[in-house]
DNA sequence: CCGTTTGCCTATAGGGCATAGGTAGATGCA
DNA sequence: TGCATCTACCTATGCCCTATAGGCAAACGG
């Protein structure tokens, strides 16, 4: 009886890869224990239980998402920042479809307040600076960028724009542009 | 032996309702089943599978959004239809998150050419009429619309808003604000 | 009023989740 | 080095949801 190795890491990583290829609704502990040619009964000296790994991968994605997006948007202000910031988001989606959508997986607040997704606000925040937005505009800002960039990856993922053959990049850039104008009109200086 | 009545159009419906109650991820056969007091089995009679009665949902509902959204806007103009329209998608996605997140089901192309789903898009360009926007600007138009719409009605959903005490109200006032502005800035004349 | 259709049934099988309890490989300590 | 312990993975089991096959009785149509 050879060991499989497992650890709530590997199974969060695997978890993620198994998203990405089948889908985040695919994620099963049976489906994982497969990969892992493993009984599903194992994992469950690693992992609570299905939630708990679930929860497991958003959080790992969110940690990753904020991390491509800090890298991103270091040494930019203005509207090269948000579009660094926004890409940086949209191309994680793209490339992660399974981690993107995990992302989105509801949290507890204590377990939300204790992830990465605070530093996503903070960097939302960071990104506005260059705006100089005062409150309540500020939060205003917050939440229509953050209904953009997740409302523009959730319908392009779900092949939303694949009936018009205009590229959905050149919207994309449209788009951008038409938030830093909105945002530069409503600057208070 | 008393009859139950059932039929594709009560069981939809009742899906829809399930839906808004419990999350459309709760909407199964079994629970279905046991609403109308009735075994899972009895409903292959009217419902090919649990996809087919997701999928019937999903047609509920895109119709019926777009039927509120067509009552919303009709007779308006401009700013006017913006605000209505952006409305009615707000308004739906509150008081049926269920139904909201049952639109959302992916269809497959054939399904969804023939769905109300192509009724949204062309209220959508009806709508910009009143920014008089050349292609491709419409269709970029159209997208970074649908994404803020659907963005929003997600996140809020999603309970994204409720760490800060500013009413989701005024920001989605905001938001649309900007996007007339943006809008028109864009405007062809 | 009888035959056919149709609506809901039981039985069954497969797959995912989850717990209880067993066993063998790894680890630690004398 | 050898034994005790611990830990990783196992089997067995039960529940729930999906799905199919085949049966019986209520409703309907002539």
């Amino acid at each position: 009886m050879v060991r499989a190795g497992l650890s709530p890491e590997r199974l969060t990583l695997a978890g993620a890869e198994l998203a990405d290829e089948a889908g985040f609704g695919q994620v099963t502990l049976s489906a994982l224990a497969r990969r892992f040619d493993v009984k599903p009964a194992s994992l469950y000296a690693h992992v609570k239980n299905s939630h708990d790994l679930k929860t497991r991968i958003a959080l790992f994605a969110l940690e990753e998402l904020a991390d491509r997006v800090a890298d991103a948007v270091a040494g930019r202000a203005g509207k090269d920042a948000l579009t660094a910031f926004a890409n940086a988001y949209r191309d994680y989606a793209r490339a992660h479809p399974g981690r993107y959508e995990a992302a989105r997986y509801r949290l507890d607040p204590q377990t939300a307040a204790a992830s990465a997704g605070v530093r996503h606000a903070q960097m939302t925040r960071a990104l506005l600076r260059g705006y100089d937005l005062a409150e309540p505009d500020q939060t205003h800002a917050v939440r229509m960028l953050g209904s953009v960039f997740h409302g523009y990856a959730s319908l392009e993922a779900a092949g939303g724009f694949d009936h018009t053959d205009i590229a959905a990049q050149q919207s994309w850039a449209w788009t951008l542009d038409c938030l830093d104008t909105a945002l530069r009109s409503r600057s208070a200086s």
